[in-house]
This record gives structure tokens, C-alpha cells and sequence, in this order.
DNA sequence: ATTATTGCCAACTGAATTGGTTAGGATTAT
DNA sequence: ATAATCCTAACCAATTCAGTTGGCAATAAT
């Protein structure tokens, strides 16, 4: 029971974008370099992101992707949503002679949801500054080369 | 975002095995129908959770499954790793340049796993028999007929 | 105006997974 | 012996996954 790798890519891509949220458009190419994904198929991620609300777009010289919103805003379900679609447990039960099962599995669903829901992009990305810090903490500035 | 139909049968043969646990051993065939679940298909899942030591069975006339313990020692979770193999969410970021993300994602899995493992077959089961009362609740009696 | 740079879009592809079926063998109660 | 059952392997069509290819559309800089 994994992830998607579409999944993966789509998080790691929205943590980049939410690294560099304010400062400029980053072109899928060089998102794709950083975060090791194959970049027409990031491409297409960003796309579906796009069409969920969660990133936008700019074209020609210095375009790129940039975040549709800051990243309080957004969970880490809302990118689930946007590339698996709903989280949706119960259905298919019901034809199974099994409606017993209906409302039980309504209850993990709620559950899932609210794991999801509960970690925004901004607490993902304050984490992988501070992971950052300490894993190259020594910046050699320039004059003590 | 939804479950496998081969979860979904898994839970809910393993149900009705429930609901039917010391009594007899239950044949694939009966199982199937009491559940609308194709036949073939539910024996080779049934084999799988036999291998994952959830179900036991007898060959012959009369034969048939049943579960291996009692429906208080089996979780959902149980069910879910038998089918779709172990909850592993940080698989696959370690790759991407996104180290970041795995201990995060180490937490999230911990939270569905705990979800996954909070409700036995059991209460399962307890919920599915009070279901039945309230939808059945007038079993005519052979002498008022 | 031209051109380089970017995103946008559709079609295609090979491999794996899903959701099954078919056919036959092994075991066991009667 | 035989009928009922589980066990095992092979097969199958359709879908999804994980991408690639190729061309069009917009935009910034010259």
C-alpha cells in the first residue's frame, strides 16, 4: 500500500513552490532538475494543479509555476484531492449486500480526512528549512574562504 | 481516491466469516452469493488471507473457511496489510532529493496505520448484528403466522 | 517584428495492475 | 468410490501508471 509516484512528485513539486512562494515563477524545467522528477510529466502534475485551484502560470521568458495561494492555505489533502481525486471509502459497498459496512467505513474515511487535512504546505515547508539548516549548516561566507 | 474492490471484498468476506464464527465453516460458494462477490475471484483472496494467517479452512464435504482466531485479535488493519501489503508512504522520496518529506510522511503513515488498527472484526461485527436488528426487526414467529 | 523562452494540449506507448475466468489437481466426509 | 470442497496455475481484457513526443500559444526582450 504505497503512494503514487504522481502523488510524490506532485507533493515534493508543491514543497519547491512553496519554498520559493513570493520570490518568482519557477519553470518547470528547473523544478523538475531539482527535485529529480521527469519533466514533461511534472508538467502535466502542474497542470492538474493548476485546474485545482492550487498553483498558476505564466508563459514566455521567465514564466513558469508559481503557488495559486500562500501556503497556509493549503493542506496536504487538497493536493491529495487534486491528484487521486476525493477520498471516498464507502462507495461500492452498498452493492455488495453489505450496507452494514456503509457507515462504518464513512467513519475511517472522516478519520483519513482529517489526517490530511490537518498539515498545511506552510508547516511542510517550515520543516524542510529547519531539515535543511541542519543538514548544511556550515554556509562558508565568501571572506573566509 | 478509493479502496481496491479486492479490499472491499476481503472485508467483506471476512465479515460474514465473522458473524459466523464457531459455528461452521462457510464454502466459498455460499460466501460468495450471501455477498454478491464473483466466486473464483473471492477463493484466490480468501487463499491470501489464509496465507496471512487471518483465515483457516477444511477440504471435503462440509468444508470450507473460517477464521483462524477470534474476531477480537483480528484489526482492519490486518485486513488491509494481508491484501494490499504493509501502509509504506516514505518509499520513494529518499530518491528525489526530498529527504525532507520522509519523516514527515513517516508521521502521517503512523496516524493511518493507527487508524487502521483502532477497530477489531469484532466491533465490526457487534455493529453489523445491531444493523440487521433495526432493518429486520420483525422476525415473524412460525406460530403467528 | 522577430525570436527565444516558456506554458498548454493531445496523442501515443510499454509495462504493470485490476478484476476477473478457466481448467485441473489434491483432500476429505460419506 | 464419489461427491464436495479447497488448492494451484495459467490465462485474459481492460484500465491505470509512468512516462514520451510533437506541435501550438503566449509573452518578454531585442
Amino acid at each position: 500500500m504505497q503512494l503514487s509516484a504522481k502523488l510524490k512528485y506532485a507533493i515534493c513539486a508543491m514543497l519547491e513552490l512553496g519554498l520559493q512562494y513570493r520570490k518568482q515563477f519557477v519553470s518547470v524545467t528547473v523544478l523538475a532538475e531539482k527535485r529529480n522528477i521527469p519533466g514533461p510529466f511534472l508538467e502535466k502534475l502542474l497542470l492538474q494543479l493548476k485546474k485545482a485551484g492550487l498553483t498558476m502560470s505564466r508563459r514566455g521568458p521567465d514564466g513558469g509555476y508559481s503557488l495559486a495561494m500562500s501556503p497556509e492555505k493549503i493542506r496536504i489533502g487538497d493536493i491529495f484531492t487534486a491528484i487521486e481525486g476525493p477520498v471516498n471509502y464507502t462507495e461500492g459497498f452498498e452493492t455488495q449486500e453489505s450496507y452494514e459496512l456503509v457507515t462504518f467505513f464513512a467513519e475511517i474515511e472522516q478519520s483519513v480526512r482529517e489526517v490530511l487535512n490537518s498539515t498545511t504546505l506552510h508547516e511542510l515547508c517550515t520543516h524542510a528549512r529547519k531539515y535543511k539548516k541542519l543538514t548544511q549548516p556550515t554556509h562558508s561566507h565568501p571572506f573566509f574562504i
